[in-house]
DNA sequence: GCATTTGTACATTGTATATGTACAAACAAC
DNA sequence: GTTGTTTGTACATATACAATGTACAAATGC
């Protein structure tokens, strides 16, 4: 991973940057854009690629870690690992449905349009696959 | 609103308490659970009801005062307003995605089966109506 | 060995969150 | 019209969290 764009941290943005790289790097993961056997920058590369600081990203990725997706050795790096899908929580549905639910009211009362909102909602439907 | 269980605060979450409020009255108020003219309960039954400080609702109603969604007044209460739809941001849709998507790589990295985030998907899509 | 490159540990600082307590406005009762 | 009560508000405080600064420890190459 050289210099993604993909990732970009809002300073602004009430959500902490830790969690922003943790977010936007797991999206990567589980879509797959970043696979088994990878190696992501150094904390201080992508720290300095970010804005921000080093320990800010070292923390992303030992939340990351702790989750499973990656390995961290020191002078190595963080490696991309395999990683067993856990099972499904009880209320993991629910959760889901309520989390989606609000994030669709707070776009609708930015002004995003219902219109826009069903385009995207069928287009990450589309690019889901079993 | 009387007694709805339709807010319920998860004192153990990473999102502050007085977001999930906001978060989930935004729900409330964007689907027309909650119209025009009606009363919201005051701080304090509302504090008392979820087990938090009346502070912490006052700040969650100060937001959505500030959002445009709510008018406060001492002695009456909180009394939901009409609120135009502003005119959509230009980075709406983008932001609106990548948080969608965020959202399903975290309930993917979950365990949450990709059946399940379709159907979710293709049922609040259902529900949008222009 | 020694230097360098990595992640790690921990102290420090600033900011955000939640609460406690006192207050001010509005309205009702009398 | 005074008094009491019910509301939101203001602000001080305590605590937790986030971000950084600095020093360190492990691993590897030479």
């Amino acid at each position: 991973m050289t210099r993604d764009a993909t990732l970009r941290i809002d300073p602004e943005s009430s959500t902490p940057v830790y969690r922003q790289v943790v977010d936007g790097l797991r999206s990567l993961l589980v879509e797959g854009t970043l696979q088994p056997g990878d190696a992501l920058p150094t904390v201080r590369e992508l720290g300095l690629d970010l804005g921000v600081h080093f320990n800010t990203v070292a923390e992303a990725y030992r939340l990351l870690a702790a989750e499973g997706w990656l390995d961290l050795r020191r002078r190595r790096g963080a490696i991309v690992t395999e990683r067993a899908v856990p099972r499904q929580q009880p209320q993991a549905q629910e959760d889901f449905s309520r989390s989606l639910r609000q994030l669709i009211a707070q776009v609708r009362a930015d002004g995003l349009s219902i219109r826009l909102i069903k385009k995207e909602l069928e287009r990450l439907n589309q690019e889901l696959t079993v």
